[in-house]
DNA sequence: GACTTTTCTGGACAAACGTCAAGATTTTCG
DNA sequence: CGAAAATCTTGACGTTTGTCCAGAAAAGTC
């Protein structure tokens, strides 16, 4: 137990605790959206009491910026992998296509709740922080994608990073809005807009 | 007053009172947003009593619904304008530029209400009809806009009507939030963003 | 002017909300 | 072990919510 006392501060429990709470209430979050997921509702949906959740939260905007600032640290590193891997520009677009569809699939409700959040950061000025500041980390992460997706082109980008991250923005939230919907076929559509629009989005060679 | 009789059935006067109901909650709706504004508080910044609201609208789903409704027919005419009177594509362009950066400015509370609205249509799924319903209105304010500039350019339009939609939707809503945040500068960006990004909606000459 | 119908008021209701706190339980540590 | 600190449970609180309703007021009709 020599390394034992050192991985274990009482912070450290905390700080799980509270990791593991949000994550219980991700779950929640997901699917009622902000206003409607009451605390109770959060806490009857995990394995902690509703009183739990005020000794490790300090409000109710308190977790929900905690769960989405949680979840946002790692879904900003979903496209790593494919910017790593890719060897030519084609391989990239067709990667970071594929992995948009995949997150629209399996993530969906996450990030309706991320559009939510936003939304609602137009009215509570007390979320615009978080909000600005998950955007920004949304926004570097396309630009991984564009700027190495432009090397591999042996072309220059054509657009400011909040441009590109702004479009790209526009049609996945489409594509999810559309897919929560049922609508037949948008995973296909998106894929092929991407396609579409990843070319533009370079100056010409 | 012979054609008075003619103009003020009583079915008329109902939905009058409707629409100026409506005229009345767009305000606070856009003030608040969907969750945070209460019937009460929609009832108290009006000329009406709280309970008169139920006697017009089935309940609050279908008070907010009409709302929206009501604010997106006559916004969806915003660029007819400057559609008509464009004689070539540049000023297009400018014309339809300058009436986004507009629209930001005087109508930014009717437009985080919709973006709340369309936020909560991914949860709620009775909102969802309406939604998609507004949604394709504006797709087709954008694609009127956009073949009448491609049109003038003496080219052709390179991506769907929805595509076109969902980039400047993407570009537009994050203007928005940054010029609620009070971000300067934003809107001479979206000038400048909508003027880079026509003409690459169009296919090569 | 008396009637019916429409429109409106304001209070009452149960349910759900966020928050809090007192006490039980567990964990930590000398 | 036993005291101290942390963690958790449970119930209660004061609001606010959407909805409903009995009756007042107004408009329309003969």
């Amino acid at each position: 137990m020599t390394t034992a006392t050192a991985r274990r501060t009482p912070a450290d429990k905390h700080d799980e605790r509270r990791r593991a709470l949000a994550d219980s209430a991700l779950r929640t979050l997901g699917e009622l959206g902000y206003a409607r997921a009451s605390l109770r509702e959060i806490a009857n949906n995990s394995e902690f009491s509703h009183g739990v959740v005020h000794y490790y939260f300090h409000d109710k905007l308190d977790l929900i910026v905690y769960c989405v600032r949680q979840y946002k640290a790692t879904c900003v590193h979903r496209y790593d992998g494919v910017v790593a891997d890719a060897t030519t520009a084609d391989e990239l677009v067709a990667g970071f296509a594929d992995k948009l569809v995949e997150t629209i699939v399996d993530e969906a409700p996450m990030h309706r709740l991320w559009y939510d959040l936003r939304a609602q950061s137009m009215f509570e000025e007390s979320l615009r922080e978080a909000v600005l500041q998950i955007d920004k980390t949304l926004e570097d992460m396309i630009w991984r994608v564009v700027s190495t997706y432009a090397e591999l082109a042996g072309r220059a980008p054509a657009m400011a990073p909040s441009v590109a991250y702004g479009l790209l923005d526009g049609l996945f939230q489409q594509a999810l809005l559309a897919h929560l919907c049922g609508r037949e076929g948008v995973l296909d559509e998106l894929r092929a807009q991407v396609h579409e629009l990843m070319p533009v989005l370079l100056a010409p060679a």
